[in-house]
DNA sequence: CTGTTAGCGCCTTCAT
DNA sequence: ATGAAGGCGCTAACAG
């Protein structure tokens, strides 16, 4: 932009005409002759015109941006579910901010507030691991622009949302290893604050209870999700007087780092160990062995939370419908377990 | 941006002041008393007025928005390389917007006029397999608006480039598959387009020429990426009279398919068959066995890319610099050769 | 079919 | 220390 950008006005005063004539031209309005508009389009061709979106966004106090702020970037689930959104939106003439607020509460708040600044028409967010305070997303509501979360979404607030059924998942997960003959299931369980740590915790209580396996809440572990603490915690199981024949871990790159901290120690996947994860993420169906997997529709997750945002983005603020779209897993069994 | 958007005129009303002194405020100009400056920003504060970056940058003609375009987002490279480049952007004041052309020209060509329309300071690129016209890219240089590649590389334009020795990477690959007495090598090349897969393909050729080991064209492969045709290739190359005992993939996730497709037909990886890899892609070390690769630093290119970009920005058209960084690889040997 | 005018929200002269 | 005026590039309303 620091060179000449060529504008409305310096084709109109190659064509002697005057700029809302040009601008008509450009944007197809119909009464405009047809010499007329060849003459512009040409020339704008020719100029290598581009139309500024700044200065239309400010006039009709509307960006077409769609903001998304995701918490990392590291597993395959972010992008995929990104790229699903990112589909939905170009598709309904939206272009998109995507940040990352790597895990970061402070880093989440400064980017709303750029999302804020940049005067985005809607947000599609999952939470940090470490959010409880949700003022930073409330302001989007209060200033009308909608707001829709997927996976790792804000309970409080009552907007639409996309979801898979992680009791169902879990639940299905842990029963299938009861299946299997597995008597002591331990469950490396995510952050309290997030919602989908407790609904997998709950799909987990609840598989064992109506199997009448007693719950041992030793075997149960809360974790932050920093991979490199799974090793203290797997060792910690191990070590008790009546170690876990089983994990249940609440996201694949948790079972996929269990599994190699399992196999240094010797022990053998999956007859001293079995292992289930949750996502089946692009590595899961690569270690050794496979891992046993619950599955979800990531990309179609990516493209709903964009869907129900342009919906909302479309409807007035008075008639905003809080949707909450449930999408189905599958258990997807491989040799872990 | 729906509901009614506090503005500085808001403010200025309120307070029985001029735009001018609350924009004097709100930017921290020094010729503004303290206790007018104090009551601006307690207001603001409390109506959650947010400045408005479309006029901002209308009026600056300057947008502080830097676009990325990365032709996939499945491996782990690209997202890892965006996360370094926006380390950087945003450290440096600066929004990104990303797009994915998916391996397509038609998307990444509407992908660039999307950027020009959006106005952004400078665009951090990396190619499609099939791109091999750019005008789509030249028009921002006519623009004076910078262009930095990594990676996918133009090598007709004279800009800053991000890259990796690739031609050594690769030379130091094959050498390590002849010093593990390998000598029927094959190469799994990228497509003829990309300059990078002719960079490794001069390396692969010059470790075994250089090593005196016959080159055997039947055993080199250049394909356009598919992954779903790596199956077809290696059956190809196992029918042959003469089979190879190894091969260098253009990258990891191919590296990773033959090793599922080999094992699929019960070749033992290394002993029947070797594979090496390149960029240590989060998968390889997961692999049964693991993955020898070639590693990149791959953030640190993502953040070389926009920093080499912001030099730009900041320079004047008339001084731009078409610096090009090359970065260390190195090999990582694992089990699978 | 074409031209004129006004203004989106902000900052920057220039004036006081 | 504050105000008033102008304009970034564009479109929409109102005139012919």
């Amino acid at each position: 932009m620091k060179g000449h950008q060529v504008t409305i006005i310096d084709i109109a005063r190659k064509l002697n005409l005057s700029k809302s004539t040009v601008s008509r031209a450009l944007t197809g309005h119909p009464s405009v002759h047809p010499e007329t508009r060849k003459a512009v389009l040409a020339l704008a061709e020719e100029m290598d015109y581009q139309r500024n979106m700044l200065s239309i966004s400010l006039l009709q106090r509307k960006s077409n941006i769609i903001g998304i702020i995701v918490p990392e970037f590291f597993s395959s689930y972010f992008p995929q579910a990104i790229t699903g959104a990112q589909e939905i939106a170009s598709q309904a003439g939206y272009n998109t901010i995507i940040c990352h607020s790597n895990e970061n509460y402070e880093t989440e708040i400064a980017n709303t507030k750029m999302l804020l600044a940049a005067q985005v028409d809607g947000v599609i967010a999952s939470l940090t691991k470490e959010t409880r305070n949700f003022d930073h997303f409330k302001i989007f509501e209060r200033k009308g622009i909608p707001i829709v979360f997927f996976n790792r979404v804000c309970e409080e607030m009552s907007v639409p949302k996309v979801l898979v059924d992680d009791y169902e998942g879990a639940y299905r997960a842990v029963e299938h290893l009861i299946q299997r003959g597995k008597k002591r299931i331990a469950h490396l369980a995510g952050p309290d604050s997030l919602a989908i740590s407790n609904k997998r915790l709950m799909g987990y209580r609840d598989a064992l209870r109506r199997n009448n396996v007693p719950i041992d809440e030793d075997l149960i572990i809360p974790y932050d999700l920093t991979i490199t603490k799974v090793k203290i915690y797997l060792n910690y199981l191990m070590q008790l007087d009546n170690p876990p024949d089983a994990i249940f871990a609440i996201n694949d790159p948790t079972a996929v780092e269990i599994l190699q901290q399992a196999k240094k120690k010797g022990l053998k996947v999956p007859e001293d160990l079995a292992i289930v994860g949750f996502s089946n993420d692009y590595v899961s169906a690569l270690t050794d062995p496979p891992l046993t997997t619950v599955s979800q529709p990531v990309k179609e997750i990516g493209r709903a939370a964009a869907q129900l945002l342009i919906d909302q983005i479309n409807r007035d603020v008075t008639d905003w419908k809080a949707i909450i779209k449930v999408l189905k897993t599958e258990l997807i069994v491989r040799q872990s377990s």
